[in-house]
RNA sequence: GUGAGUGUAGCUCAGUUGGCAGAGCAUCGGAUUGUGGCUCCGGCGGUCGAGGGUUCAAAUCCCUUCACUCACCCCA
């Protein structure tokens, strides 16, 4: 076969595709328990939105944005969306709430683009679900986002684990990245060479590098650097947060890789994921929509990968079950008939039904049913159509009883709720 | 972009010093009528990732290349 996926991007089937949807639908209903509105944005944008929102440094706009020039007169560059917040804040501007309506509270959902190598929990194109409130640059926002979050992960029943920081804002960041810069020039001699490169391009990503983990540890920190608004919000973030009953960490070393954010920065890592643990991240960036060219407007928000939530929701054995209540055994033309309306009933009472081909012999179908876990198999002959029943045959327990096909749908309920 | 590992049947994998391409699972059929899982018998199934080289002979040795996986990096 030559026409392949290509690298990085994937079909999913079945249980996989299952898995996605689920932890979309879980996160639909809670935000909108949380009285969130939804915006659908571009997949394609200006390449320059990214350069501008998500900085021209980082490796995301460096080397990973699917971005060529498009075939009008201008020659535009355009990119694929690497990510969904510069889209969001875009689209809030442009329609003008920043300044007639400012105080939103927005969700998306969609497939995004990045091409980097793939790994487990990294794939060219992924989906995330995300979160942006406009206009609430309190703390209680912030609180109420990571209690958001925790609820979602206690629905999915993933094992996680709750990181959270402060990375100051415009006023007391820039003196803790000199800090930072400062230690390791001092240092220079011991760090790893990728190190090298991040005390120019990216700094504050010196706090996470992995093999410079034990030196690192006596590197600046920003929680030390913090102006007095930065910490006094932090602290009532964790206040409310402990009034929440959020169970959450402070790791003084978590940082964002993206230039927007300020002051709250948050991370939950989920189990069973291998390098790429992180399915959900975000923080506060009250900097942005001004940056962008809107009104000054404080900005949060978060996004879920929902192909690593997935992966952990199956990791953690909570992939929902597709196997059918019931499967429909006909045999012979006249039962078919018969059969189709059975199948159509018991649909409307809720069930999920499989009509197996009518072609192939009982015995054939039975395996088939039992195959695809169906709890029971209904069958219907010509015998059965003449009297008005049906047979239904447990097939975990190898029972069968006649029922009347008015009592059909009582009798699978019965046979799946036990 | 860097590194390591792996490519043989639909899937999981054996294949010894180079000598006829294999197993298990799955699938399809059979073991007499409308009753599954267990058992038995049989069938289908292959460009040994691709290309080149060495050799009488290559899945096996050499070179090139592609793909997949994991990790670094990056990030959700």
């Amino acid at each position: 076969m030559e026409l392949t996926r290509l690298r990085g991007f994937r079909d999913l089937i079945g249980a996989d595709a299952r898995a996605m949807s689920l932890v979309e639908e879980r996160a639909r209903a809670l935000v909108e328990r949380y009285s969130m509105k939804e915006v659908r944005i571009p997949v394609l944008e200006r390449t320059q939105l990214y350069q501008r929102s998500t900085g021209e440094t980082s490796d995301i706009v460096e080397k990973q944005m699917y971005t060529f020039t498009d075939r009008d007169e201008g020659e535009t560059v355009v990119a694929l969306r690497p990510e969904g917040t510069p889209g969001v804040v875009r689209a809030y501007i442009e329609a003008g709430l920043d300044r007639t309506e400012p105080e939103q509270r927005l969700f998306y959902s969609g497939a995004m683009f990045r091409r980097e190598r793939p790994q487990k929990g990294r794939y060219r194109q992924f989906f995330q679900f995300g979160v942006e409130i406009f206009g609430r640059p309190d703390a209680a926002c912030d609180a109420e986002i990571l209690i958001m979050i925790d609820e979602l992960c206690r629905d999915l029943k993933v094992p996680f684990a709750m990181e959270i920081n402060s990375i100051g804002d415009q006023k007391c960041r820039p003196a803790f990245r000199e800090a930072l810069v400062q230690w390791g020039r001092a240092h220079w001699e011991e760090l790893c060479d990728d190190c090298h490169n991040r005390i120019d391009r990216n700094p504050l990503r010196l706090l996470d590098c992995k093999i410079d983990a034990k030196l690192t540890e006596s590197a600046p920190k920003s929680l030390d650097y913090l102006c007095d608004e930065c910490r006094t919000h932090f602290d009532t973030v964790k206040e409310l947060l402990s009034a929440g009953k959020v169970q959450f960490v402070v790791n003084p070393r978590m940082v964002r890789g993206l230039d927007y954010y300020t002051r709250t920065a948050f991370e939950v890592m989920a189990g069973g994921l291998g390098a790429q643990s992180t399915v959900v991240a975000g923080g506060r960036y009250d900097g942005l929509v001004e940056t962008m060219g809107g009104a000054a407007v404080a900005g949060i928000g978060f996004a879920i990968g929902v192909d690593r939530m997935a992966l952990a929701i199956q990791a953690a054995g909570m992939a929902p079950s597709t196997a059918p209540d019931a499967a429909i055994i006909a045999m012979g033309p006249a039962a078919t008939r018969h059969a189709i309306v059975v199948a159509r009933n018991l649909r409307e009472a809720n069930l999920n039904v499989e009509m197996l081909s009518p072609e192939r012999k009982m015995k054939t179908l039975l395996a088939r049913a039992a195959k695809i876990g169906a709890r029971v198999a209904v069958i219907i002959g010509d015998d059965e159509v003449a009297r008005g029943v049906v047979q239904i045959r447990d097939l975990k327990q190898s029972t069968q009883r006649e029922v009347a096909v008015a009592e059909a749908a009582r009798a699978i309920a019965d046979a799946r709720g036990e």
